[in-house]
DNA sequence: AAGTTGACTATTT
DNA sequence: AAAATAGCCAACT
């Protein structure tokens, strides 16, 4: 596994959301070094879903919508039902307020808070 | 080794 | 607006 430690990042990114927040495939990707390789992403969540500490059910497409995957664990409900059990609410469309819910990384150094 | 696929996203038709 | 196309790159066949 040449790119390991990529996907160490991946998971790494994504285990720092937080619950009842979510981040998009792209978001993680740029936050895990990987930018433009959203795909990869999902890849990557693929393989370390099952048996993982990895919290993938946070991670939504661009649309804050939940990808569907034939592999799924079983199915594509299991996923919203998680999220809507952290405390994040889903519209009529069954997609997320990106506005509201999508974390943002505690980038901000603790010289400037104002928040 | 070469070709296809995919838990994506953005652009163009 | 929905559907098709293009860009992306690692994994799978």
């Amino acid at each position: 596994m040449p790119d390991e430690r990529l996907y160490e990042r991946i998971y790494a990114t994504v285990r720092q959301i937080p619950a009842g927040k979510v981040a998009t495939y792209g978001q993680v990707a740029h936050l895990a070094g990987l930018p433009g390789r959203a795909r990869q992403i999902g890849y990557a969540l693929f393989r370390v879903a099952p048996g993982s500490e990895i919290p993938w059910q946070r991670v939504v497409n661009a649309r804050g919508e939940i990808s569907e995957s034939p592999h799924r664990l079983g199915n594509d409900d299991y996923q919203r039902t998680l999220l809507v059990a952290e405390g994040v609410i889903f519209n009529q469309q069954g997609q997320i307020d990106l506005a509201v819910y999508r974390w943002q990384p505690a980038s901000a150094p603790p010289s400037a808070e104002s928040e």
